[in-house]
DNA sequence: TTGTACGCGTTATCAA
DNA sequence: TTGATAACGCGTACAA
């Protein structure tokens, strides 16, 4: 028995009786091989259980078979926020099927965040990448712009790109939340928004200005780094502030959850005496008491349009605008008519 | 100005004036390379800015410079928990700096889980895997082998594995726990447990059940699928039932927090009339109210050991069987002694 | 230290 | 149109 070496291109091209050359052309679908001698080679290769050697290919192509992901929150805040999970899942929904690997990255403040995207570029290990958490005049842009690698990102940049850009309006989201509550009767509203660098958190934020100024709700806001734990701070920040608020609109589920356990500590009841929404609806956010108002967002959905898109940039279509559909607003116990006298 | 082309081994040599295969042993730090030739080359690498192709280095030493984890829960259960991006991020940490890359798999019900690492296998994608969530039987550990790649177990499989083991004693993390609420008088006590068929959930199962009766207290176990919504449904029939426990015992914080928010729904005030302990100690469980008690595991530096053990398995050092320091319980506002009138 | 074969597909060139 | 041949991508390993 020989030693257990796996088939080469060269063995099946034997098998059938031709060159190596026409077993590559047959087996990519190309024209130029007769549809009897394809079968012949394709019958051959099943036969030795031949695939083509991925790192030859990778060779001689110039292409990895792989896309990256690189998360550039601390540990702390990715491990509060279910987003990442569900998005990775909903990228390998298409990732999977098209046979591309995904590579993930974890960018702490330890390890620069240009330096991974660097890495990954000069180690040509990935043939695109994905790019979450835009922010203001997003320095990974011009640096992917510079290294020569297709992207897409979430949301569209405040800079000229030259990406795919796969958007949902956050801001719609944030919009039905404050309409919700205003329609419930509340007049001073908060929010606590995530860190004003990061687009999407700015667009919640101005929404919700927007929002409040529009209904006649007075308002304030409250930046955060999106931890649970900042959550919990500026949520007593507001309540302890004169004037408090009778409802916090929160830029995610985890920090909503944070902010509700801050007030019910105090004996603040919500959603008798504090109102508070989320963002994301997350799956936590459905089993804590009382079950949290969230923004719906699709997560997964989000992250196999932007696993397509990018497949697309990469096969060198040009960048694609996407939206998404318009999140909604899953109502639930958290949120109340304010107290009585709270005007 | 030529064309964009990366240089090659070949330009380093030229500029050198040596040889292909001398600039390779050079750059490995290998011996039989004069200093001064060794420095003119790494000069010369260093002027051209030349690094290796990896494809080309995957190609001809047969490696592929990353590992694989495959997670096979559903991603409603990964959402809920923040054990694995804090995992990851702790694979990252040794990955990062070794040059490996990390392939990240997701495998729900649809993708069969065998497929997905026979095609990492077939493609050689990776050069080892890290396994976690160990199965009682787990057929993983005969895939691997027959598909010849080196893997790291979490925790010690019951079968026959010829792999590295990384484990963490959950036992003593629920014997604290449960002694814990022994301590505060508790007499009847009861677990939410995660799938049985999971090593080491059966396993804190297993240490529940004998800490319960070590200190006389009466018991009872429910299985869950380890998500949010099990975790509820569990509580529920749990408080349902005549002669209902005290304090419950979780297997992980999700579950903990859900099962609390069910209590409160209820009325039950929780501690004053159920304790609960939660698995992990995770983010969230800080910030719910009151705070959860929760049993300490370091999923990050777990990651960071994995990872070099792997890293060292790859290498073809003999299995190693590594045992981290064991968990520790952070006691919160979640447990107190049971109501008077308890027993 | 050097030269060269080798790993393995892909693709351009050329002959039938 | 069908097929073969050879060059190519790039680093590693071994004989010289």
């Amino acid at each position: 028995m020989p030693p257990q070496t796996r088939p080469t291109i060269a063995d099946v091209a034997r098998a059938a009786g031709v060159s190596k050359g026409l077993v590559s052309f047959a087996l990519n679908d190309r024209p130029g091989v007769a549809p009897d001698t394809r079968a012949r080679i394709l019958a051959a290769a099943a036969e030795l259980g031949w695939t083509p050697s991925l790192s030859a290919r990778s060779l001689s192509v110039g292409r990895a078979f792989a896309c990256g992901l690189v998360i550039g929150r601390s540990p702390d805040v990715i491990a509060a926020d279910p987003f990442f999970p569900t998005f990775i899942a909903g990228l390998e929904d298409e990732f999977s099927v098209t046979g591309q690997a995904l590579v993930l990255a974890v960018a702490t403040p330890g390890r620069k965040e240009a330096e991974t995207y660097r890495a990954l570029a000069t180690d040509r290990r990935v043939d695109g990448v994905i790019l979450t958490d835009i922010r203001v005049d997003d320095p990974r842009i011009p640096l992917l712009q510079e290294l020569g690698i297709p992207a897409v990102t979430l949301g569209v940049p405040d800079v000229a790109s030259p990406f795919a850009a796969v958007s949902a309006d956050d801001g719609v989201g944030i919009r039905l939340a404050v309409d919700h509550l205003a329609t419930l009767g509340h007049r001073r509203v908060a929010h606590v928004a995530g860190p004003d660098a990061m687009l999407h958190a700015r667009r919640r934020s101005e929404s919700f200005q927007a929002a409040a100024d529009a209904a006649g709700l007075r308002s304030r806001i409250v930046e955060t780094d999106f931890s649970a734990a900042d959550g919990a701070r500026a949520t007593a920040a507001l309540l302890d502030a004169a004037d408090s608020p009778t409802a916090i609109v929160y830029s995610n589920d985890g920090m909503a959850v944070a902010g509700m356990a801050v007030a019910q500590q105090r004996g603040i009841r919500v959603p008798e005496d504090l109102s508070i929404t989320g963002f994301d609806d997350t799956e936590i956010g459905r089993w804590v008491h009382p079950a949290l108002t969230s923004v719906t967002t699709d997560a997964r959905g989000w992250g196999l349009v932007a696993a397509r898109t990018l497949l697309r940039a990469i096969a060198g279509e040009p960048p694609a605008r996407i939206a998404l559909a318009d999140p909604t607003l899953a109502v639930r116990g958290s949120t109340a008519p304010p107290p009585l006298a709270a005007d």
